[in-house]
DNA sequence: TTAATATTAGATAAAAATATCCTAAAAAAA
DNA sequence: TTTTTTTAGGATATTTTTATCTAATATTAA
């Protein structure tokens, strides 16, 4: 949709963190069956998430994975550039045309902008804490349904 | 960033076509060596596109193609999902969490909702025949400015 | 110290997207 | 009719993304 699929796993991975997290350590595998995600892909997400510091890991006995920092210190848009790298310098046209610039427009450019700008501040300005607690607040109001 | 490569060169090659054209053919090789598209690439996707009846396509000397439609009738979106085919029947959840439903929405689906129908509108909203008068419009504007 | 357990890391595989090649078919010009 | 030109279509190749496997390393418990 706008990031990969790499990028989706990592931020349904990092938001069972902050859900479940109570400084404990989370193992990888837990995360990979609870939604389905390839294990050994996961396992090399998680490599990518450390080496950006968004998480630390722990090897052996009693290992697993947690946040680096608190919940409300990450927003979504850091995960999605730590796996899929930053974006790139010059945005590029919409629909691929090199004349394409803000004095020199594209016929979709300024539309696309805004949308584009409405994405970046949506994905700037959750954060993991944010998103925990809509998570927990849901359940709750399933749990009290059923 | 939403519709594919293939996608985003049908697009240009649509609009292409909609600028230049007077009823005359266009060669699909002038379009491919002008926007600077894999001639072999472009001529797979002409093939998806005549087959969608977006454009049609003759063979031989003085062949090429050219708009099926008047340009006004052909939108932006009709030719994204001519080449990359429908969207899926239900909405992937943009954080990939199955549980995720207008009901019991995953953490970002109502902002994200949001967004993607602003997306659609745009894309559904817009017509060759405009793209192609802003094109017009831009290059004259250049042109003066030269 | 040994065994068990989790991540790490490197290699490999499978799938999907993008790109290329070659021959055929059609159409017009010579 | 023959040649030239242009798209059609099938096969193949390359690249990128996603997924899997195996062995190594670190850590803790027994």
């Amino acid at each position: 949709m706008l990031y990969s699929k790499s990028s989706e796993y990592a931020i349904q991975a990092m938001i069972y963190l902050a859900v479940y997290q109570k400084d404990t350590r989370i193992m990888v595998h837990k995360i990979a069956s609870e939604y389905d995600i390839p294990l050994y892909f996961l396992a090399k997400i998680v490599q990518t998430l450390s080496k950006h510091h968004l998480i630390r890991s722990f090897r052996g006995r009693n290992g697993g994975i947690k946040l680096n920092k608190p919940a409300n210190d990450i927003r979504v848009i850091d995960i999605v550039y730590a796996v899929d790298g930053p974006p790139p310098e010059k945005e590029m046209c919409v629909i691929g045309l090199d004349e394409c610039s803000d004095s020199v427009a594209c016929p979709l450019h300024n539309n696309w902008k805004i949308i584009k700008e409405n994405i970046r501040v949506l994905l700037g300005h959750e954060n993991l804490e944010n998103l925990a607690n809509e998570v927990i607040r849901k359940r709750e109001a399933l749990r009290l349904q059923a």
